[in-house]
DNA sequence: TATGAATGAGCGTTCATTCAT
DNA sequence: AATGAATGAACGCTCATTCAT
């Protein structure tokens, strides 16, 4: 008679882990990594820190629970998107614009994924990473493809295609956390200002060679 | 007659700061602000904790006292490129030439101003971020100053500017951040190829309109 | 139609007791008292841990329920062994050679009852030192047998009997414990080597009189 | 005026960390490693947790602390015993009784030596478990010297001798156990009574060549 | 007969910070 | 001008044990 149909006391294993990956995605979402306790998520969730720990194992498996569908759906969202694309020009611009799509559809997820606060080497971080290189590493190959075939293969072109892939992921990463703060555009607006911006030069650098002056001297 | 030359254990307040600064600079540049320890700096700097506390404070106000010199000799370099230009043109590749050389000449500043693993939302990641801003700032002046000049006071380019301004200012760091690690590039490589990457897309973004099929429909 | 001939998921409480009981008791044995939790147990045995407090109580009382068996075993050997004997002379050797030949036999039912990681005072460490106890008298019967019969009832002989039988105990669960991590030698050989280093001072030590000298002056 | 000459709240840190290892030493002594918290200690010294780790690191080296002296000393103990002995049949006889003396007169190192409860397998079990193997290996060789010079290189005599030696060790160490329990008789009444019962017996072992029927078999 | 869900209580450890001298 | 001594407040994690079904 007493019992409250709102949130019950008891739940089945599968949607308590929900319930808790929830929460502890929100919170560290909101505070970071580092500023979230096992204790406040378990305080939250209504159970104690045992179970927190009988069902995710520790801290970092449980950020690792919350990290791994965003990632993998971040990633495969991405993927799509440059399968879909007709010729190159179009890949990048699409993987681009999915990368703010997805973003815009789970801020949260983007927030566990792009936490700076992880702690630095350690296995979670490496783990944050290395979804992060997997985007950008896809972002890469569509740049590549933006070449002019008989370039693809210049020896000086790596290494400035993965300079420019990183650039672009920043920039891309950089623009996102400015406009989840201040939503002074759309998601469709700010991919479309970052390939304006710099596709142009892409195909330039694309056909240049490295400049004698810029040679490394160290 | 008991004074080593080497380390005496006296020193002038003004000295004993300084002492303690370049210890606790190097301590955050290389591990972070986390994961360093007034302890370890104390012992490291040979002298006591109260000796930190009633030199400067706590532990952020230390932080902050290491990012200080480092902020504002990094805003002035890129200020003096800006100012040493002779056209608008010239003023960003410059700007982000300084940056680059800035990184290239001082790590360890760069490390601390840019520490991924502060505390979020704190006071001292806001104060590093507020470097980061002037820096960014800075920057989107120059870009301003790459349109034609009837175009500059449209109603609808501020927001770009400030996006792109930032995107710029990601990308540079991430491009400095993985040059640092890799040593792929030279820091005078590293800002041909951004430059060049953006500025062909610059001139043609600064001379268009935001486009009408990305209305913002949130 | 669903039963695996291999593990019945559902047996008669006296089996799935016995199973229990074969499982804890060789976890107990390899891993000791303090290092394996009622969890392991539970999994290892494929039951839920609820099943194990239903049928045991606790984790002292399933210690216990491990050691009974084995305790009793032990104990009866040793008796056994004694009762066998034709002379006083043999009785010892017979005891002890027993007392080997029994750890030999079942070294995990050894491991339980003489668990050195027992908590000390504890209801459990008293029962596992009741068992040792236990043939440390029967050991110490015998020792009195090898005494000629006008010395047994000796005032001073009781409390050199004890100290002895304990001794004698001490020395050979040291012995066996050496021997089980060793094999150095037979259960027989150390058995063997036990009984003629002692014997001959058993002798001596039952016919004379405790010296003047060793007062007790405490 | 309200400053209580007893336990004044701030001590030298030598003089505290002495009170700590009284205290801890006890402690341990009395319940066992496992049985005691940090805790417990710091409340019981009047100082908090902090401190105890400051000045000990961890618990583990709290206990080694704890039992460094003791053991060292025990050793020695034993060991000049040794050196003082005229011949060898003293030798045993004055070592055995050195290390019932050493018990004797500081009962808790004795029993945070042989502490029964240490996690096996730990740094601090292998620790206490080396001083008592030190001592093992005095008595050993002191065995060896009851032996005829013949006999000392004899091919299977070593391993009677270790057997041996940890025998005698083992049953000290219970003898002492149970003496200290029952107080029923003086330390030097229970040296005495197992050199005598041992010695003879140890002569003829010496002189006694492994039995036929005795072979290991396995 | 048996279980999945859940907890109370505690432990070892760390770190920024302050008091008393 | 500087220190040695000391702490408050957590935090991650574990385990024997029980409730509700």
């Amino acid at each position: 008679m007493t019992a409250p149909a709102t949130t019950p006391r008891r739940l089945a294993r599968a949607d308590r882990e929900q319930q808790i990956l929830v929460i502890a995605h929100r919170a560290f979402a909101t505070r970071g990594y580092g500023a979230v306790t096992m204790e406040e998520i378990a305080v939250e969730a209504g159970v104690t820190k045992p179970l927190l720990y009988a069902y995710f194992g520790n801290k970092d498996l449980l950020y690792g629970a919350c990290m791994e569908p965003a990632g993998e759906a971040m990633v495969e969202a991405v993927l799509n998107a440059l399968e879909g694309a007709e010729d190159a020009t179009e890949a990048l611009e699409l993987g681009v614009r999915a990368f703010f799509d997805y973003v815009d559809g789970d801020r949260d997820a983007w927030r566990v994924l792009f936490d700076e606060t992880l702690p630095a080497g350690g296995p979670i971080a490496t783990r944050a990473s290395d979804y992060r290189e997997r985007i950008t590493a896809l972002l890469g190959e569509s740049l590549v493809t933006t070449l002019p075939p008989d370039l693809r293969e210049h020896p000086q072109h790596p290494v400035a295609i993965e300079a420019l892939s990183i650039s672009l992921m920043a920039a891309a990463e950089a623009l996102a956390r400015w406009w989840l703060k201040t939503e002074a555009l759309t998601p469709q607006q700010a991919a479309t200002l970052l390939i304006a911006t710099v596709e142009p030069g892409l195909r330039q650098v694309a056909g240049s060679r490295p400049t004698t002056k810029d040679q490394k001297t160290t």
